[in-house]
DNA sequence: ATGGTCGTGTTACGA
């Protein structure tokens, strides 16, 4: 089963650039992020006559996750709990029914800035209620994939300027912190172990700006985490760095694991 | 030193 996430920035105008790399890439599961859309207006119909299951959790204008998927989805639910009054559609769930069942968590974490401030109150807030359902997740001892935009840069090699983020959300040492409270409670973050001593990057985002991707200017914050199940079944995992030098490319690259299930 | 690029849905804001 190959599980991948990608932060598409906008489903609208990206259909072409999302629908070029689905074609190449044979997945079976696929989140998205950034659909910024509401349910009604996503491209439904167009992912359908390709021969995909869709789920979204769309809001207007911003935000916004979704799942595609070629194998059967069952139990899908919307929303992060932990919190009724917030109305920011960041968070999906659904078992992924292939030889195994895998439970599948789709997220856009908040990105934070400016910080300190209110937005970066809502980043870590949300991070706890994250945390609260991760230990869930792993309690059930089901195989889980928890991937998607966590809009966190791990540590400092993660960034080809770690300088330049130390007054950002993405990398500020108490959003870290938050993230590796999560990772310390049994995750396995797919591709750092695959190259434990790597140096630098790999990355998966370059901003639009300044010519960040031409300068290899990137950060690291897509990110697959996995339950103890399921990374027993990990048999590979890539960053799919082409896609930022296509068409029309979404400021992030789709990163994705192969499981034996 | 400054501003720089996208997408959405309007011409502001989030990233």
């Amino acid at each position: 089963m190959k599980i991948a996430t990608f932060n598409i920035n906008g489903v609208k105008a990206r259909i072409e650039a999302l629908s070029h790399w689905l074609a190449g890439a044979n997945a079976d599961v696929v989140v998205l992020q950034e659909i910024k859309s509401v349910d009604e207006g996503f491209p439904r119909a167009h992912f359908e006559d390709l021969g995909w299951t869709v789920e979204t959790h769309g809001q207007k204008g911003f935000n916004g996750v979704a799942i595609l998927s070629r194998l059967a989805l069952e139990d899908v639910t919307r929303g992060l709990p932990g919190d009724d009054a917030d109305e920011q559609a960041r968070y999906i769930e659904a078992t992924v029914i292939g030889q195994r069942a895998v439970r599948i968590a789709g997220l856009y974490l908040p990105n934070g800035n400016p910080a300190p401030g209110p937005k970066y109150d809502y980043k870590l807030a949300w991070m706890e209620r994250l945390r609260l359902r991760a230990a869930e997740l792993l309690a059930s001892e089901m195989p889980v994939v928890m991937l998607g935009d966590y809009n966190i840069i791990p540590e400092p090699r993660d960034a080809a300027n770690p300088a330049n983020w130390v007054e950002d959300a993405l990398f500020l040492p108490e959003s870290r912190a938050a993230f590796r409270r999560i990772l310390h409670q049994g995750w396995t973050d797919a591709i750092r172990i695959r190259d434990p001593h790597a140096t630098r990057g790999p990355f998966t985002f370059w901003d639009y700006q300044g010519g960040a991707w031409s300068r290899d200017d990137g950060i690291r914050i897509d990110h697959l985490l996995l339950s103890p199940q399921a990374a027993d079944l990990m048999i590979e995992t890539e960053v799919d760095r082409e896609a930022r030098a296509g068409e029309k490319p979404s400021d992030h690259v789709p990163v994705w694991l192969r499981l034996d299930a």
